[in-house]
DNA sequence: CCCTGAGTTTAGCCTATCCTAACGAAGTAT
DNA sequence: ATACTTCGTTAGGATAGGCTAAACTCAGGG
């Protein structure tokens, strides 16, 4: 049996992975994305292992097997339809879904699953903009390009925000700032200066300075012709 | 802290004193109810006991103190409160709300709740007809004529159904019989014979043969001049 | 070539909850 | 009154997960 504790780590290997660019996760930084001491994480690995839900090499650092990824990826899905549901149909803020949605996750049936996702109209990213796998285990493309990349003048969409600190996202929300609002970047400071961004394009429209450690949650898409999902 | 078995524990021996008329709850009969082993209840009762949560005279039986009663009112508030959820807002049917509901009573925040509660537009019974408690801890009073109890020519409105087996559940829905529906006993045949009743008052209605072990989990209110809340 | 320090693993233990087997108490029947 | 039967409790142990302390590995500096 998979537990909630197993899949809470399947979770956070797949993340760590993405974050990572590839290289094997490894058991410390695991640990402390779970609040895990290390043994604690190196027990689970074990076990995980031997279910060959991960290929761990000792010492080295874990990697997900096909198996381990697709537990990790419904618990993904899960949690994503969950923060959608949660915000469309009962009204949550965007700030707020993530702590609930990370309770109600692991709890999550086929039977429910389905139906969240139906009355949401089969939605393909969540209220931060990160993709929500398919059912058959397949995670779409986030926007990954960086707000501070962007050079002066160029402008696009917020593609996704980073959903870790409900500070963060209520402040930027306040600001207008959030997936599918259109972005222009004026200016950007240098020694890690602010960026000077306007919401919209319009050359009336508010315009904001923005630290770097908060423009580093914000991803940006290209501005589609066709206006496409929501 | 109060954890989710202990939870289903205080649920549980609630549900037995209703049922039981007062009387302390029997260790085994608890321990079959929650699928445990006898030795299993012992232990979490001294547990309950030493919170405060369960008066326990060992050898004699479990009551639940006021502190006990009231989480185990919180827990069937959330358990129906989903119930009611599941069904009206995404579609379930009511023989499987139970199940889901059983799942997720335990991880129901205050925000969750006020939310599908508000929702509901503030509902007082689940699909089951069973009242929900109150956010204060308040349960209302359960339609509790059992149904048999009629006599032949007697009517009133199917207040409650017993949500204890899907299947009978699955089977009373295809015969036109949940709460609020109007019933007519037509006959009581001896000897814990079936009943004859009819849905509504109409002569035309359609009429249905009823055995006891049926009978048993439909319980019945007066008909209601004013028709009132749904 | 050894030493040191960061990071990982092993060893040993804790808590929560469950189990089976054995014991004890309380009521029933002779 | 004594023995049987039923039910609850104690005793002892398993499993899942977490923790601290100590030992190990390995890469890099001396």
């Amino acid at each position: 049996m998979i537990s909630k504790a197993m899949e809470d780590y399947l979770k956070t290997i797949y993340k760590l992975e993405r974050e990572g660019r590839g290289e094997p996760v490894g058991t410390g930084a695991l640990a402390e994305a779970l609040a895990v001491s290390a043994p604690s994480a190196t027990g689970m690995l074990k076990k995980l292992a031997e279910l060959h839900l991960v290929e761990h090499n000792p010492r080295r650092g874990v990697t997900l097997t096909p198996a381990g990824e697709k537990v990790a990826l419904e618990v993904v899905r899960h949690h994503r339809l969950l923060e959608s549901y949660l915000k469309e149909a009962l009204g949550y803020d965007w700030d707020a879904v993530h702590e609930e949605a990370d309770r109600l996750e692991h709890l999550v049936s086929d039977e429910l699953e389905a139906r969240m996702d139906a009355a949401l109209g089969y939605p393909t990213v969540d209220p931060h903009g990160d993709p929500i796998p398919t059912r058959e285990g397949v995670m779409p493309a986030a926007a990954s390009r960086p707000l501070a990349t962007l050079a002066g003048g160029e402008s696009g969409l917020i593609g996704r925000v980073s959903d870790a600190d409900p500070a963060k996202l209520r402040y930027l929300a306040g600001l207008g700032l959030f997936p599918g609002v259109a972005l222009t970047v004026l200016e950007t400071l240098p020694f890690n200066g602010p960026l000077r961004v306007r919401v919209g394009h319009d050359p009336g429209a508010p315009e904001h300075l923005l630290g770097r450690e908060l423009a580093a949650d914000i991803f940006m898409r290209a501005e589609d012709p066709a206006g496409a999902s929501g």
